[in-house]
DNA sequence: CTGGATCCGATTAGATACTG
DNA sequence: CAGTATCTAATCGGATCCAG
């Protein structure tokens, strides 16, 4: 086999990078990423840093990200058990770009709502109302 | 008013970069961002290019987009009337991230199939079941 | 502590039909 | 061409209960 293939393309619907591309394009998964970015996380360490997670949603989250390989999971036989989080190499490529989207959001959340404010302001003085 | 504020914490669930997140972690969101990164579409131009969005939700993600100040809308009054949409200046400084992001699937789209399944298989065999 | 299972209301997104 | 409006199926997400 030689070393060209990629044949990927997003924009392509039925591409399998779709599918990732709908899983990674998550509000919890990028939080997720972005809190194992720095170090390992147990089960509730997770969930008290990501402020407004459920339980549930937590869980559903960890296990997609484990299965497309971007962090992994490890028991400690204790009692009560103990799981950490913690990004695999391949994960580690991924959150330099997560950090780099969730930092932008940071950065820019002032000019965002000034716009926000703009638009519906200009809504309301009746631009686009029938 | 000094120019220091910033204390946004997308990791707050009532930071108001939460909501922003919420929006951008959008698959068709980042779509569209990506597609308006080299040139400004038409309405019907970006139907095309991202295969499978429905007419509901890009119009939808470009009036999403717009509220936040990230793309313009352009009217030209021909018949029938021509829309042109084009990223703003701050749309510009994002979509560096989000091409980031969506070329970063692909270029890794093998390890991750890979990945998942690995992990399918492990279920089957019996590992987390009970 | 770390979840799995379930119920259920709310939101979403696709399909369809219609308009200036 | 560029949408709006509506109906509905599917999904999501929160709450709750239970277990190793």
């Amino acid at each position: 086999m030689n070393n060209q293939q990629i044949p990927y393309n997003i924009y392509d619907d039925r591409c399998p990078t779709r599918d990732v591309l709908a899983r990674l394009a998550d509000k919890w998964a990028l939080l997720v990423l972005g809190c194992l970015e720095k170090e390992p996380h147990r089960f509730n360490h997770l969930r008290r840093s990501i402020r407004g997670i459920t339980q549930k949603m937590l869980t559903q989250t960890l296990r997609k990200l484990e299965r497309d390989g971007l962090i992994s999971r490890q028991i400690f036989p204790t009692v009560p058990v103990t799981v950490e989080y913690r990004l695999s190499p391949l994960g580690q490529t991924l959150t330099q770009t997560v950090s780099l989207l969730t930092l932008w959001v940071e950065d820019n959340m002032d000019a965002m709502s000034a716009a926000q404010q703009a638009y519906d302001e200009a809504s309301v003085a009746g631009l686009p109302v029938g």
